[in-house]
DNA sequence: GTCTGACTCGCATAAATATGCACATATAAA
DNA sequence: TTTATATGTGCATATTTATGCGAGTCAGAC
């Protein structure tokens, strides 16, 4: 039973909100608040939305990291001009001049695991990406941290 | 069959410069590089090594916390004073007057899972571990965060 | 309307990780 | 030395996490 795709942003919301109060010791612990916050979720899915959220296992459970991880890529967005796509698995970054391999080291660091692996050029940054859907979601990613940049 | 701790040490060293190349996707690829070193490991070992040095898991595996965790201690130490055992579980650390709520506050930060909890006074901190081992692994972590402060 | 493709999800299960237990060694005490 | 206590380990397994697959839903094309 598949749920719109506001239902899951939802819930990953809410996911990202109990992880604030502190870390799930279990995947199960995750379903269970979100359970009784009204969230209809199984393990898979909060598995599968934890690898998206990008958290992180601690000895303590499962915590999100600080403000600083992707920040990275904030940080540069200045340098941004322009994002396309290439084929199915590519993404060609136009950026300011001789500032591409700046924003490559910078996607290097963020820790996006979408991303296989990326050059930088004198304006322009290619970034592999396994899938389509790899490339559909950095790109939404990338967006979203240059609205906080 | 048990080792000297001085392999434990070695081994769990061998760990960290492993990770120092890059994440280990899962223990079992630890446990056949560190064969390939000429250590000999089972994943139960591993996974234990990998809790006692603090190592996160990401997206993309194994990971250990850049410098930044843990030195949340290391930048009160000049506060600290005195540290002593008191029974089994309970170190009483004395700080310069004013400071143990700062100190305290560093030590939860820090992430480290011997502790159980601690509190603050003015000029004492009071942590509490889960017994005698936990309480000697974090003595001794606060020994090493001071060396580095 | 039907079809198609992209997407999300749960189920079942594979894969990976953590841990209770027993034993071997080390360490300390007597 | 002998004895007692503590520690590290592997094995076996319990627990936890990841994922292949099929079903259900939606949007857009026709």
């Amino acid at each position: 039973m598949p749920n719109s795709p506001e239902i899951q942003s939802d819930r990953r919301q809410a996911i990202r909100q109990i992880l604030e109060l502190g870390p799930a010791g279990t995947q199960q612990s995750l379903v269970d608040a979100l359970t009784s916050q009204g969230f209809v979720a199984t393990q898979s899915s909060v598995s599968r939305d934890l690898k998206e959220l990008g958290a992180i296992k601690t000895a303590k459970g499962y915590e999100l990291p600080g403000p600083g991880k992707g920040d990275e890529v904030a940080e540069v967005s200045g340098f941004l001009r322009e994002i396309e796509t290439a084929g199915p698995n590519l993404l060609v970054i136009k950026t300011a001049i001789g500032a591409a391999q700046r924003v490559a080291l910078a996607l290097d660091r963020s820790g996006w695991p979408e991303m296989v692996g990326n050059v930088g050029g004198d304006d322009t940054v290619l970034v592999a990406t396994k899938n389509a859907a790899a490339q559909r979601n950095l790109l939404a990613k990338i967006d979203r941290a240059c609205a906080r940049g």
